[in-house]
DNA sequence: CCATTGACTTAAG
DNA sequence: CCTTAAGCCAATG
């Protein structure tokens, strides 16, 4: 279990840097795994109740927070993120491409 | 074992 | 940005 998929995609998910989010497709990329943008997806539906996990600084590629549904409650998402200082309208991260955070090019 | 599903992405129109 | 279509692959039925 030391090499999965799925922990390496905690381990990324960990340091996306508070107030900044990131698309699956861009953690996926970054672990070489360019098309399995949904095994993303899957980890982060594993990732309940691990300790700290920011899921919700996971977003598809145009910002929108697909993954509330998948939260405790469908609010809970947008709250963590307010919460941080992102803004969310209409189930989007306002000015998502300055809150973009690409694992490829910021951890390097 | 085959079929369907899905917290996705890209390309084309 | 919307729609349609196709690719992707683990998990589930």
């Amino acid at each position: 279990m030391d090499t999965d998929f799925f922990q390496q995609v905690y381990a990324v998910v960990r340091l996306i840097p508070k107030g900044r989010v990131t698309s699956y497709g861009a953690i996926a990329r970054y672990l070489g795994a360019a098309k399995s943008s949904r095994m993303v997806g899957w980890a982060m539906n594993a990732s309940h109740g691990l300790p700290d996990v920011p899921a919700h600084r996971v977003v598809n590629r145009i910002g929108m927070l697909s993954g509330k549904a998948h939260f405790a409650n469908p609010f809970e998402m947008q709250r963590l993120l307010e919460l941080e200082g992102v803004q969310v309208k209409e189930d989007q991260i306002v000015e998502f491409h300055q809150r973009f955070w690409d694992p490829q090019l910021e951890l390097n």
